[in-house]
RNA sequence: CGCGGAGUAGAGCAGUGGUAGCUCGUCAGGCUCAUAACCUGAAGGUCGGUGGUUCGAUCCCGCCCUCCGCAA
């Protein structure tokens, strides 16, 4: 078998799917169809938008599924008429298992952490946010329970000591493309060979730690509870998507809701200050504000922002 | 027709029915290490676009363009 010859269903939604799509269809794979999230209204005025998978998909003339339900007949009819071999889902959703194990050689996954770790929906966030000096990218066989299938490829990526979750983003979306292709290129290699592809379990770890969903009230700075380098952590982690916030009052004046992109750790100081920058005190030291966004304001450095304060 | 904010000097912001200021930056000079330092001086704006009201509009009214926050 050539990679030519096996059938390949993609399920997959934002950007950091787009990367490894597009690596299968440039490298030569036969993507057969896209699975993606149906067209929701967002934006500013409500428009209708495409997954960046679909605007790829679409770019590239693949056909695109949507299903509002994946259990629904009528999407599984479709999904079956395409003869999947393989089907590859990168940040999409649960799937149902009428759908994961519908392909003859099943369905495996990308994961953006080294599993067992930061299993969930927001793994990149979390090892950032906890100050991970390393993170990683998993591909790893669907089973029943999610992101603990057995592994298939792992590869390792340093988290540099200010980087923030928008670099480590980037960076593992590189890496997964290559990731994806390799567990292709191995999933056909054993095909051909008439062997089983080589999988690991999961290793039991003691200290396992989530990756839940992150919603807004999650996002909240809370400088009194934390250390200026948990602060520090925390806001990179969250930078730029979506955002750590907080409310700061500075020279007796309040500002609501404001993002905080950038902060760096820096001498103690009792009261949150203005003069060298704008110094907010944590638990325990302080942390320098330097890059945020009033809502409604543009984004900009501490310093432009200080210079409006009147 | 989802809700809302905003377009004034390179940046961030004030302000007024009689053609505009602040902080920072830039340039020149001084001082000399204050780790986003200090002093002096200078350059730099058809106040988003377009109609209208007015003796006169950056400011009031209509339309357009652009940017942003929320919500999803």
């Amino acid at each position: 078998m050539n990679k030519c010859d096996l059938r390949i269903v993609y399920l997959g939604t934002p950007e950091f799917a787009v990367a490894s799509l597009r690596a299968l269809v440039e490298g030569g794979y036969n993507v057969v169809a896209v699975v993606t999230m149906p067209d929701k209204p967002a934006g500013r005025g409500h428009q209708l938008q495409f997954s960046d998978v679909k605007k790829y998909a679409l770019e590239v003339g693949l056909p695109v599924l949507q299903p509002e339900k994946l259990k629904d007949e009528a999407f599984i009819e479709e999904l079956r008429s395409y003869k999947a071999d393989l089907q590859i889902v990168v940040a999409f959703r649960m799937l149902p298992e009428i759908v994961w194990a519908m392909p003859r050689l099943g369905t495996f996954n990308l994961h953006a952490s080294l599993l067992p770790q930061y299993r969930g929906a927001a793994p990149i966030n979390w090892a950032v946010m906890n100050g991970d000096q390393e993170t990683g990218a998993t591909t790893f066989m669907l089973k029943h329970e999610i992101d603990t299938g057995n592994m298939i490829l792992q590869e390792r990526l340093p988290i540099g000591p200010d980087e923030n979750v928008g670099s480590v983003h980037d960076r593992l979306m590189a890496m997964g493309t290559g990731l994806v292709t390799r567990t292709v290129d191995l999933i056909i290699d054993c095909e051909n060979k008439g062997i089983e592809i080589p999988t690991t379990p999961q290793p039991e770890i003691a200290e396992l730690r989530p990756a839940p969903k992150i919603f807004k009230e999650d996002c909240e700075i809370r400088f009194d509870q934390k250390t200026a380098t948990e602060v520090h952590n925390f806001v990179r982690g969250l930078s730029p998507y979506p955002a750590a916030w907080a409310n700061l009052t500075i020279n007796g004046q309040l500002f609501e809701n404001v993002k905080i992109f950038a902060v760096a750790p820096t001498a103690n100081d009792q009261q949150p200050s203005t003069k060298n920058g704008l110094i907010i005190p944590c638990r325990e030291g302080a942390v320098r504000i330097l890059e945020l966004q009033v809502p409604g304001k543009k984004r900009m450095d501490a310093k432009a922002f200080l210079n409006g304060l009147h």
